[in-house]
DNA sequence: AGAAGTTCTTGGAGCGCTCTAAGGCCACAC
DNA sequence: GTGTGGCCTTAGAGCGCTCCAAGAACTTCT
């Protein structure tokens, strides 16, 4: 396996020492023009590329962190990436990707594999991964962990305030005179629970708990269009829908629109995630904004900060989510 | 930067050689059983974990392919990920993912950033870069572009059957009974010429030639409601529409559906992508399926085909796609 | 001119591992 | 005892680079 030309080569072939070569590809300040220019020359006439893997090696540090994506399907991803991208390049620190599916166990392949390379730090969206084989695996090693609250001595998590997000939706539409108003639920799994608790509560200040309906679902679209179904054979309907997502709120939808109802005009309904999908005109959604990109960015902060030694005990920040108006929701008739 | 114990400390805790450790951890078969167990245990002691970097560096192997996604807000390029990653694994390469965000110098600093790391192979879909600067940047690098054909002599291509699919949208359409189908284009770049092309030549074929419609759009929504409300404007409307993707075929609808047209009652409608857009009951498009996650596995193959030196020339794989069926298409009334 | 800096360059040790060649050890045969 | 072979183990060189300490070359000052 020929690696091409190394250091030594080009030190050789512009007549200079090795070290020189090595002190112009780190962009040292204390060459001087004239060699600096000489090895470049020669490298390029070599067609040189430095050896990473070696560099790592000599230097002890890889600059570098390692993310877990989890599902590339979910646009959730694609957008705190965006963020920890944004992070990392303006802190100088290298990205290794990786998916593990929503499985634990390639969550802990990736996490292993990462840290044999040695990265000063990891991002794991929505790990599946238990605390406890978490906090077994990455040692002492920096980690944030965005979605949930992670555990661990090195362990720093980013959340959201779901609870904040389903007030907002209440809000909005109640400042629309609803008041009967019904929650399709995302499960007991991830930030369900945190948005149907935040339903409720909000419910209650606004004195409209005896209004609330709650239908069970799970994140799903077919678990909005059967909530649809069950929503139209409710003797007293509500006139407004808070949907645990965005393509809970399509599924919703669908069902209604099947039957003849119509949106806003029938139904007002709220989304959650700001996706894709809540954007396209014939949805047209009312939905929660979670600042994803922030999210990501601060991910990459909190872990700056950590390997400076900046603080060395867990930190949650807590990310605020936005309403965004669309067409969905209207006054109430 | 302390980087935990290495092999030399477990070497020592184990009372054996270094050379030993590395056979342990490499499985060689010849390393007794006892050895084995006594190697591991102090290495699981120890808190011990193999440094990659030192590896890659002593191996002069990275097995690795550097792949760039481009944009991972398409789920275009997750679902060809999929692919890859599944080809990776089963060939036993790790990958190393970036993302160009469709601009050709984050893209070639990619390029060049993992060919520092000495990837073994390069997989690129859909980039931007011109093929001359890969060719200088790739150097003698295995390469597979995915998306359309590269060139180079190191460089193979998978690309799509564009033609075909147009051919698959008009034939459906014809089945239906429609013969006066607008094409809304998806501009000049990347697959939209081909499929108007396609779409050309199989209206020629059906003998509909003289009642094609052609609309420029560009691929986003925004074109498609613009075609939407351009179509309702002809005297003699068509009764089909085949547009570049499924997000123009979503505009497209939201314009008729404001004037209160129906899919596919007052319109057939044919997208392309079989995105998540198009499964979402709402829309529930008829739309042309690329094999994707194929495309991402046979660029695996391609290039460990061609590590392996099974092949040296370049080498073009042309992928056929698949008509998917959904409720926007329906007989002409 | 010589001392004292300053600026630039270099040798060499070493990062943590792999891999080759060589050797130890043991059983068995002669 | 010596030889033969199989099985394990090891020493040591080296992967391509960084980085320290020290040296060379050049200025500037007295």
């Amino acid at each position: 396996m020929a690696f091409g030309p190394t250091m030594e080569d080009v030190a050789k072939a512009a007549e200079v020492s090795r070290s020189l070569v090595s002190l112009v590809f780190q962009n040292s300040p204390k060459v001087s023009q004239e060699s600096r220019l000489r090895v470049h020359e020669a490298a390029n006439r070599l067609g040189y590329r430095p050896n990473e893997t070696a560099r790592r090696l000599a230097s002890r540090s890889t600059q570098s962190f390692g993310v877990l994506l989890n599902d590339m399907h979910n646009p959730f991803f694609a957008e705190v990436h965006d963020g920890i991208e944004a992070g990392a390049e303006e802190n100088g620190y290298q990205l290794l990707l990786g998916t593990g599916k929503r499985d634990p166990r390639r969550e802990a392949e990736f996490v292993a594999a990462v840290l044999s390379q040695r990265v000063d730090g990891l991002i794991l969206l929505s790990p599946e991964l238990s605390n406890q084989e978490l906090t077994k695996l990455i040692g002492d090693t920096p980690t944030v962990v965005v979605g949930h609250r992670g555990e661990g001595k090195f362990v720093d998590s980013v959340i959201n305030n779901e609870e904040f997000g389903a007030h907002l939706a209440v809000e909005h539409l109640s400042a629309l005179g609803h008041s009967r108003i019904a929650h399709i639920t995302g499960g007991t799994t991830s930030s369900g629970p945190a948005r149907t608790a935040g339903f409720a509560k909000a419910m209650k200040e606004h004195g409209f708990a005896k209004e609330a309906v709650h239908i069970d679902g799970d994140f799903s679209e077919v678990s909005g269009f059967n909530a649809g179904e069950a929503v139209l054979k409710l003797r007293n309907r509500p006139s407004a829908i808070f949907a645990a997502n965005d393509l809970v709120a399509a599924g919703f939808i669908e069902a209604i629109s099947a039957a003849g109802f119509r949106v806003p005009r029938d139904f007002s309904i709220v989304g959650y995630d700001n996706s894709l999908l809540s954007k396209i005109g014939v949805l047209s959604l009312t939905t929660i904004a979670q600042p994803l990109a922030l999210m990501g960015s601060d991910s990459v902060n909190l872990l700056v900060d950590r390997i400076k030694g900046e603080h060395d005990n867990p930190i949650t920040h807590v990310m605020e989510p936005k309403l965004v108006v669309r067409k969905s929701t209207a006054k109430l008739r």
